[in-house]
RNA sequence: GCGCCCGUAGCUCAGUCAGGAUAGAGCAUCUGACUUCUAAUCAGGCGGUCGGAGGUUCGAAUCCUCCCGGGCGCACCA
């Protein structure tokens, strides 16, 4: 239940008119009976000629009636128009093309509708769909040897603004990063930390092994731990040092990049609490683990994986999948009825083996939902920056946002689809232009705040107290980019729910950019300050109603509103 | 070979999950609009076999089948 005025809301006034108009109808046995039941639509047409919500009612019915969908339609109309005549928020319902049902906006309702969203403020949007459910979100969590990349910034970007989003809705997001602390990756990365401290104690040439961690920043590191331990200690403590340092710095990046994890939990803590040997306890017991050519095996197949798979090394060690179905099962256990997992790209194969064992704990897989995020291309004057580490020429995450800054950079990281590989143009997300999408919403934002600063009473005028009645509003506006405005306005809490749902954030970068378009469409046409005063003070209303959307749009994607630019 | 993602205007992409009316936007290009609240803006023109072929439907970019192109996976790596 929401307790303001939306478009969703009058979406669903007009269902029910038309169910209501319908069991009339069978009654006076005009339509045969059961229609009632048919799923139908009311949704926003995508030509603005055609009204303001649309209904393919007589569409879906014609057949089942067996007369045109037009016939059906105007049966529909005679009955409907008495009823939307009467109703506040409606004006007119028209049939159209094929037999669309098309109804409109009274300005009574446009008028409340403004009213209602001054009233929520910064709770316009917000939704109570989650009811409080635990969801966990878990992003990033790349491993703590090496520099952030690009994929893991758009990672981040998304996993962040979901969890913003699903708050939004009514679930109480948590966020984590899983942080692999404890695995043969951190091995490796000490065999190449000792490497690099004796190349620089001159103990030797100490060449990186085949598969260990070439880069640069592991020299940095060595000079740290030289500076600091002196070249004493073996791999293993070096290896520990570099991940520590290198977890910091993961840390102070994501922060920057106003991402905030509520935990981040290691799978040291995993391990040494036991919860992988818990693991394979239960799947043994459930039948689901067993040993074969010195390995223990998930039998995955018998939830849908192509193949069963290792859990357990023949040389003892685990792989990569134990200590991780632990953390999972850890995730539910704590509560959570919903886990989301955002990968990369290349970690799609994973997915099943995930869900099948949580199956074969006895949990349910289809709990976890993975948000596979594509690849991040960059372009630089048209051309793509080749991302090979060997050539050295691959650009970290502290590095683009060094470029572009924090919003461009999780704007555009959000612009795409998850699922979409995206090319990020650096030299568009430099531009302070308005080819750069995120200044044009900004500005959008900024632009408000001028004018507000330029009302009688300057930026701390109190505008929402000046109108109490919709008269006043109606009275004052009337101009269809007017019109459109708020109309769009009204758009934005179906927006956020749809977004949180969907997972596809998106959404609402596209509907900034459209009511951003919007309000610059009016501000080209109409005036605001200096108007018959109430046109100016409902003027002054609505692009007020506008900033508070524009800041709160920009703040579930986690963009500063700036009010001057 | 199997699995996942992508294919829509010259370019970058919405729209596909939830089928609807004449397929949209931005960029590029061309033409216009600032004595007035920020021109970081707005208006208009040009531009399409929605990768292809079948099928379902009153109606398909959207659903189903097959095919073609591009990317990525298919480890006792993570």
């Amino acid at each position: 239940m929401i307790d303001y005025l939306c478009n969703w809301a009058l979406r669903d006034r007009i269902k029910g008119l038309i169910v209501d108009a319908l069991l009339d109808m069978t009654r006076e046995e005009r339509l045969p009976a059961g229609v009632e039941d048919a799923s139908f639509t009311v949704e926003k047409p995508r030509d603005p000629e055609h009204g303001d919500l649309a209904s393919n009612v007589a569409l879906v019915l014609g057949s089942r009636c067996k007369m045109s969908p037009r016939e059906v339609a105007g049966q529909l109309k005679d009955v409907l128009e008495p009823v939307v005549r009467r109703d506040d928020y409606l004006e007119t319902v028209e049939i159209a093309g094929p037999g669309f049902m098309n109804f409109r906006f009274a300005e009574r309702y446009l008028s409340e509708l403004l009213l209602s969203i001054g009233a929520s403020r910064q709770g316009y949007g917000d939704w109570d769909w989650g009811e409080e459910k635990k969801v966990l979100v878990e992003f990033v969590s790349a491993n703590p040897t090496g520099p952030l990349v690009l994929v893991q910034a758009r990672s981040a970007a998304l996993g962040d603004i979901l969890c913003r989003l699903l708050s939004a809705v009514g679930y109480r997001a948590s966020s984590e990063y899983y942080v692999n602390d404890a695995g043969r990756q951190v091995e490796k990365l000490g065999v190449s930390m000792q490497c690099r401290v004796r190349e620089l104690t001159g103990e030797g040439e100490g060449s990186i092994p085949e598969d260990g961690y070439p880069g640069e920043y592991v020299r940095d590191l060595a000079r740290e731990y030289l500076a600091e331990h002196g070249p004493e200690g073996d791999a293993r403590r070096m290896g520990e040092f570099a991940v520590e340092r290198l977890l910091q710095q993961h840390q102070d990046l994501l922060q920057r990049y106003g991402v905030e994890f509520d935990r981040w939990y290691r799978e040291s803590e995993i391990r040494s609490r036991g919860e992988a040997e818990k693991v394979l306890e239960i799947l043994r017991h459930r039948g689901y683990a067993y040993d074969e050519e010195g390995a223990v095996w998930l039998r995955a197949t018998e939830f849908g994986d192509d193949k069963d798979r290792v859990l357990v090394k023949s040389d003892g060690s685990y792989t990569y999948l134990l200590p991780d179905l632990a953390y999972h099962r850890d995730k539910l256990e704590r509560g959570f009825e919903w886990l989301i997992d955002i990968l990369g790209p290349d970690h799609h194969g994973y997915v099943q083996r995930m869900r099948a064992g949580l199956d074969a704990l006895g949990y349910d897989g289809e709990s976890l939902e993975v948000v596979l995020s594509q690849w991040v291309r960059l372009l630089q004057g048209g051309e793509e920056i080749s991302m090979s580490k060997r050539a050295g020429t691959f650009i970290t995450m502290e590095e683009l946002l060094e470029e572009v800054g924090v919003d461009a950079a999780r704007f555009f990281f959000v612009m795409r689809s998850p699922s979409s590989p995206l090319d990020f143009d650096m030299d568009l997300a430099r531009e302070q232009s308005s080819e750069n999408p995120v200044y044009y919403a900004q500005y959008a934002h900024a632009r408000i705040c001028s004018v507000m600063r330029e009302a009688d009473g300057g930026e701390a005028a109190d505008i929402m107290s000046r109108i109490r009645e919709p008269e006043q509003l109606a009275a004052g506006l009337g101009h269809p980019s007017e019109l459109a405005l708020v109309r769009l306005l009204g758009d934005f809490p179906e927006e956020v729910l749809w977004a949180a749902r969907s997972l596809e954030p998106q959404r609402v970068a596209s509907y900034i950019l459209d009511l951003a378009g919007a309000f610059h469409v009016f501000y080209t046409r109409c005036r605001i300050l200096g108007e018959d005063p109430g046109v100016s003070a409902a003027r002054l209303y609505l692009v007020d109603c506008c900033r508070l959307i524009l800041a709160r749009a920009l703040d579930l994607l986690g963009v500063a509103a700036p009010r001057r630019m």
